[in-house]
RNA sequence: GGCCGAGUGGCGGAAUGGCAGACGCGGCGGACUCAAAAUCCGUUGCCCGAAAGGGCGUGAGGGUUCGACUCCCUCCUCGGCCA
């Protein structure tokens, strides 16, 4: 595609050589090197931090110089503003993409995790990034895992780190564990196998112990506010009240958990989830059956499964609980709409006032009853549909005729003073599961005693044996890392506990005289990313993770980008361990991430596409129906027919504007498609940066990327496009190499010098850098006709044009008989009094039409401008023989005329 | 279904209560050239008009205001995330 375009490189502006001597130069000056914090305790810091990238094989894509740019521009300029920056780059590389290459091609993860990181790091650095290169951190190496296990060592002494019995997706046909998103209706998604939901032992981290300080201290982050209502509704916080139920002739309680205390008169039966310890104990001699078939089924089903659940299965137990205030008797069910996990795992259905439990009542002819009303006369009206907000509280007993809102509080102060129930508040949040029966990861360092059947045997020579996971030993810190033994083969294997089972020798050790075996699940891919942002302020500390001195100068980080799709977890996770390492100690700020931008989504160039049939004929836009198949390709047939339709491709030349659509130029009652798609590489989309660095340069695509538009919106990609930006650097390089002249700049190019520091100033502080440059490519189009620019004009262009495109600035910069390198030089500052403009333009309104313009002294008095503005010709035409009704003058801005029709008396 | 975001020229976008379309792409015209590309200069929202000028115009409809792309209400469409 690259190709078929005219060569960018002009002779004037060598952008390979420009770049590549730069390149040399910062890394030869050490240009960015982070200034030692502690030694200047009074200089302000910043913490400008990427997101730091998973080294997949496909190497960079478009998408990541976009954040990372955007970062480099805030942290040129703050260096240039005196600011003392760390701004560090490094690597997410465990993960199952390396190990599932590994599978294919029996290439050992960490091989391809080395070359994929050096990839990587070769076309990040091609992109003049002002890293600080010593701080490069890789989540892999031995030095980093370590700490990692360190710091998981410190969750299990302080009981964050436990191991529990946990349901996953066991397939045994391909003898593996998977994830949610694998499984499909009870069935593998390769292959179809079963799935069984089976308990297998798990660690897991108490996150939930930490639920309400990680809602609580959203108000300390100044994020996106898409991004904290994610993590607000993520934690789901609910308060509400835990009750206690009567089984009937029976010795056992149920506690039930309800958010609405206030509907309690409305419960008309109670439903237990399948797991539910009394589920079967409960059941009737003449249901259990039943209710065993139920419980058997439900384990096939995620939970994903079972809250998206619409019909609402569920059995009878022939069990009754007593209503703890009527003492009727209410039919208890089994029903996997109820999660075991959640509250209690059992609920007391208020059909009048819950739409799953309505639905349930009705595809179970079990009865409803109104408890809250609108208007207290329609008590005994039928129920058609669940009523799920506040009112007035009816058939209700002796609470008859309360706001609902009053009673909630009440009920939950009469149950508790009558031992019936509690406050509870309950969260959504699960503890983290944080195990995977993987090779790539970090080993947990965890090891257990082993119970042999001979003492004398051998467990890695066949001696049946018996692992005590019940009694967990951690390894010293002194023993770690405790590394990945060498494995030929990482497939997960008929073993739960993960292929590290397979290597005996790693895996048993005698201490002692004594047989131990170590744990052989590794942690999940987010447990590096967990802290990395501290270990970059300290990253070569072989003592401690980090020293808390320089973790507490620099955090907490300042300005944090990356993409949306971490919204929820790894920002919940990284903040969860952060507050565990506060509560250790080890760093005094409570959350760790003060500013947070995420970057828009770069798509493809934008597609035209027409929709034909097996005979060709193309079928307008309305009446194609788009849909999924079973694979997640998408498919397309004609609305009504529904014949199968292609998609076909078109040329710009072959499509035209009509209205709001784009229709075939050769029959133009076809709407078609216009519209940019994600990059893919089934799509063939896909923007490979090192073409464009190679093409265009690395300042060209820096500030292509910047001038798309702003940073968090989404944005199509256009080859054509980026030619706008390398011809405003190919006049930028013109200009910086005409000879200056000596004198002072004109009044109007200094008022335009000026404004354009403050506009550039502004712009950068609030992360808009499309305007920013485009105030740089006015200051171009304005020196461009001068054949020696003032030297103060071309010395403030290339100091404003430095944090953009930081190869030409610096060459300017030399140019101009300068030593390098202009990071150093002092950011310029504007001065307010040069920025204004003697003589103004104001418009002149006559009701609400803009009919003339009059020019003014800015000084001038409302009195002055609006006899000048009535004067004017037009605006005199307009208002002839017109009352003026109203006269309004915002100074510096606008004069608005109301006239009505009459004349003045 | 829920939550969030967005709809402005042929295209990317600018203007967040005060001149809609800055800046860039593309288009058109001109200069240079044997010619083309590149470059440079000019021009470019739509409609009427020879021009001066006038009318229309920010997804649709309503509202607030002297004044609305901007604020409020209802609706439509697209995108993202979750279910």
């Amino acid at each position: 595609m690259l190709k078929t375009l005219p060569m960018a490189t002009s002779p004037r502006y060598n952008h390979l050589e420009i770049e590549r001597k730069w390149q040399a130069f910062w890394e030869r000056d050490r240009t960015f090197e982070t200034p030692d914090i502690l030694a200047n305790p009074d200089r302000p810091k910043a913490y400008i931090l990427d997101m730091f990238p998973y080294p997949s094989g496909a190497g960079l894509h478009v998408g990541h110089p976009e954040g990372y740019t955007a970062t480099d521009i805030y942290a040129r300029w703050l260096r240039s503003k005196g600011y003392a920056v760390l701004h560090p780059m490094g690597w997410d590389a465990f993960g199952l993409p390396a190990e599932q290459y590994a599978i294919q091609t029996g290439t050992h993860p960490a091989i391809t995790t080395r070359r994929n990181i050096d990839v990587f790091r070769r076309q990040i650095r091609s992109l003049g990034l002002s890293y600080d290169w010593d701080r490069e951190i890789d989540t892999t190496d031995p030095k980093y895992v370590r700490w990692t296990q360190w710091m998981f060592l410190r969750f299990f002494r302080r009981g964050l780190a436990y191991q529990a019995e946990v349901p996953v997706n066991w397939c045994p046909a391909l003898g593996t564990v998977l994830a949610n998103e694998e499984v499909k209706d009870g069935k593998s998604e390769r292959g179809g196998y079963p799935v069984y939901r089976i308990p297998l032992r798990q660690w897991m981290l108490r996150i939930t112990a930490y639920a309400e300080r990680l809602l609580s201290d959203l108000e300390l982050c100044d994020w996106p506010e898409g991004t904290r209502t994610m993590q607000i509704e993520w934690i789901g916080k609910s308060t509400g009240a835990e009750l206690d139920f009567e089984v009937l002739d029976r010795s056992q309680t149920i506690k039930v958990f309800t958010t609405r205390p206030d509907t309690i008169y409305g419960a008309t039966f109670l439903v237990l989830a399948p797991e539910h310890p009394l589920a079967l104990a409960i059941a009737s001699p003449n249901e259990q059956s039943r209710v065993a078939a139920y419980i058997e089924k439900a384990k096939h089903r995620s939970e994903r499964e079972r809250r998206e659940n619409k019909q609402k299965t569920g059995v009878p137990t022939g069990a009754f609980a007593i209503h703890p205030l009527t003492r009727a008797h209410l039919p208890i069910w089994v029903a996997d709409y109820v999660i075991g996990s959640y509250g209690t795992g059992a609920i007391m259905a208020v059909p009048a006032h819950d739409e799953r439990d309505f639905e349930f009542a009705k595809a179970h002819g079990l009865p409803i009853i109104r408890v809250i009303a609108k208007d207290p006369a329609q008590k005994d009206e039928p129920v058609d549909c669940p009523f799920t907000g506040e009112g007035i509280v009816v058939n209700s007993g002796p609470y008859e005729g309360l706001p609902s809102t009053l009673f909630k509080e009440r009920i939950v102060s009469d149950l508790e003073a009558r031992g019936l129930g509690k406050r509870r508040t309950e969260y959504k949040l699960r503890d983290w599961v944080f195990s995977r029966q993987r090779y790539w990861g970090e080993p947990i360092p965890i090891y257990f005693p082993v119970e042999l059947e001979d003492p004398n045997g051998d467990p890695r020579k066949g001696t049946p044996y018996r692992i005590r996971y019940d009694q967990p030993i951690p390894m010293e810190d002194d023993e770690l890392p405790l590394l990945l033994p060498p494995l030929d083969d990482f497939r997960p294997g008929n073993d739960p506990q993960g292929p590290l089972a397979r290597a005996l020798d790693w895996r048993f050790f005698k201490k002692n005289g004594q047989w131990f075996s170590r744990e052989t699940n590794t942690m999940p891919q987010w447990a590096g990313s967990c802290w990395y942002y501290l270990r970059y302020t300290d990253p070569h500390n072989d003592k401690l993770p980090f020293d808390k001195k320089l973790a507490d100068a620099w955090l907490p980080v300042d300005l944090y980008v990356g993409g949306a799709e971490h919204a929820v977890l790894h920002l919940l996770y990284a903040r969860f361990w952060h507050k565990v390492l506060y509560d250790e100690g080890l760093v005094s700020h409570p959350e760790p991430f003060k500013k947070l931008v995420h970057q828009g989504m770069i798509l493809g160039e934008v597609e035209y596409t027409t929709y034909v049939d097996k005979s060709g004929r193309p079928v307008s836009r309305e009446r194609v129906i788009e849909r999924t198949n079973e694979n997640g390709d998408e498919e397309w047939q004609e609305e009504g027919t529904g014949e199968p339709l292609f998609p076909k491709k078109l040329s710009p030349q072959e499509v035209l504007k009509r209205g709001q659509d784009f229709v075939l130029r050769s029959d133009p009652s076809v709407i078609i498609d216009a519209r940019a798609h994600k990059m893919s590489k089934s799509r063939g989309n896909v923007i490979n940066p090192d073409a464009i660095v190679q093409e265009f340069g690395a300042d060209t695509l820096r500030v292509y990327e910047m001038f798309m538009g702003p940073l968090e919106a989404t944005k199509p990609w256009s080859t054509e496009s980026i030619q706008g930006a390398r011809r405003f650097l190919e006049r930028a390089h013109a200009l910086g190499m005409r000879t200056p002249s000596e004198s002072e700049p004109p009044p109007e190019l200094l008022r335009l010098l000026h404004k354009t520091i403050r506009k550039v100033d502004e712009d950068i502080s609030a992360l808009r850098f499309n305007r920013a440059i485009s105030a740089l490519m006015q200051l171009v189009n304005a020196l461009y006709p001068l054949p020696n620019p003032p030297r103060q004009a071309l010395e403030t262009f290339a100091l404003l044009l430095h944090p953009f495109a930081p190869h030409l600035a610096e060459e300017i910069w030399e140019r101009l008989g300068h030593q390098p390198s202009i990071q150093r030089v002092p950011w310029p500052k504007h001065d307010p009094a040069l920025c204004e403009e003697e003589e103004i333009e104001i418009p002149i309104q006559v009701n609400g039409k803009i009919r003339g313009r009059i020019r003014i002294s800015k000084d001038a008095s409302q009195e002055e401008v609006l006899a000048l503005a009535k004067a004017e010709e037009n605006v005199r035409k307009a208002i002839e023989g017109k009352s003026i009704l109203r006269e309004h003058y915002v100074p510096g801005r606008i004069v608005s005329l109301v006239i009505g029709e009459e004349p003045t008396r």
